[in-house]
DNA sequence: CCACAGACGTAGCAAGCGCTTGGTAAATGG
DNA sequence: CCATTTACCAAGCGCTTGCTACGTCTGTGG
């Protein structure tokens, strides 16, 4: 079915895409980036599923039911794609932590809000998180995904000042390396996207809720 | 300095190897498998470094100091290089949990030997690790690395038993689901491969003694 | 001293890669 | 009705990829 171009010139078969009449021609600006950002929807579960280097044009292209060159129209690079992927996580994240700091509670609630909020993006941005946790080391290496490291090392500090606060306030234990733990909490919320399925046993602030049970008094019977 | 052969043959500058004297013709068998598993320590770092379909069979031969080409007398592809860094991965560590599991402590004890016992292989497997860290999504969908899927049944298996006794015997609080659980221990402890390196401020059994003080008690102050 | 086999170099193939160029059908605005 | 713009197709370029075929060098056992 990937045979090339039956001899008539407009008789592509399209393999995907919802079948409607085929809108051309100068549509409203509003939904020419509707367009694009169904074309970025779908690398993101292409990214997601094979990582981002064995993820080609092509199967972006075929995906969409159009021809890799058309993509080029819509973007520069095929780093363009996952950029405008990982930006839309990473502002949107950022934005609900500052959120959370933003109300001012103590730092037990702070901490319990962060996780929650982590763990409430799982769903929304599975496949973002799921090219950041396995093409991190990849993409990092980048100059253009420079501002990803940056904007970690803001985060860090969000978790790392609060931990240290419940700390200083007698909430948390204080034998415990506040940044080791903030480590523990991120990659353990993060990796959940190994395995977690939206329609699964338990959705994601039930996750959550079982996390925040360990991690705040473990697993021992107390 | 890649820039191809001068002109007389036999003038190569061999960028790596310890410039020892060559070592050519029949070495013993037991030699010859030495340089086997030298060739794929340097692919195990390439792969962690990089990704698995990131690094080439070029890159590999350069690092060795030889040609890509030339690594087929060693192995039949780069699939069968990496096959033989996880499965040796694998065999390790498996072994070491069935021993920790045989000598059949208590379940508090047993859970923190398999989670020292993980921690202790971050080291010696740093790449190993990374690699099915990045790449499991890719490689679990060859069929030559089905047995891969089989080993981490099996691992679970181990740890949600001992998880399951241990709240039967009263030891571990019952409102947590096992499955659940073990999938936050052990990605939490894989993960740590990400920012862990052997010199820094903590080692890796430093590590293991603070995620098991969070683990059973929490970051609450009791 | 010589046949042998292991350990490489040399050269290159077929396939696939990201991306470019130039053209074309369709919708829109004046 | 026509100029313009959008969204695509068709074709392919330059390069890299994993891998192969075959020749060459070298230490070793007989």
């Amino acid at each position: 079915m990937t045979t090339t171009s039956a001899k008539s010139g407009r008789s592509r078969t399209r393999t995907a895409g919802e079948g409607g009449p085929r809108r051309r021609g100068r549509g409203s600006s509003a939904l020419a980036s509707e367009r694009r950002e169904h074309l970025v929807k779908l690398a993101a579960e292409l990214f997601a599923e094979k990582g981002f280097q064995a993820t080609t044009v092509r199967n972006i292209a075929d995906e969409a039911g159009i021809l890799s060159g058309s993509l080029y129209h819509h973007f520069d690079s095929k780093e363009s794609i996952v950029d405008e992927i990982l930006a839309g996580f990473f502002t949107e994240i950022m934005a609900s932590y500052q959120a959370v700091i933003a109300e001012g509670r103590n730092p037990r609630d702070t901490i319990a809000g962060l996780v929650r909020v982590a763990f409430g993006t799982l769903e929304p941005h599975r496949a973002a998180i799921t090219v950041m946790q396995n093409d991190w080391n990849y993409l990092k290496g980048m100059d253009r995904f420079a501002y990803l490291i940056k904007s970690e090392d803001e985060v860090e500090k969000m978790w790392v000042d609060t931990l240290q606060t419940g700390q200083e306030d007698g909430l948390f234990r204080s034998d415990l390396d506040p940044k080791l733990t903030y480590r523990m909490i991120r990659d353990t919320v993060w990796v959940a996207v190994r395995w977690f399925r939206p329609g699964g046993r338990l959705d994601a602030q039930g996750l959550a809720e079982h996390y925040l049970k360990v991690m705040f008094d473990g697993i021992n019977l107390h």
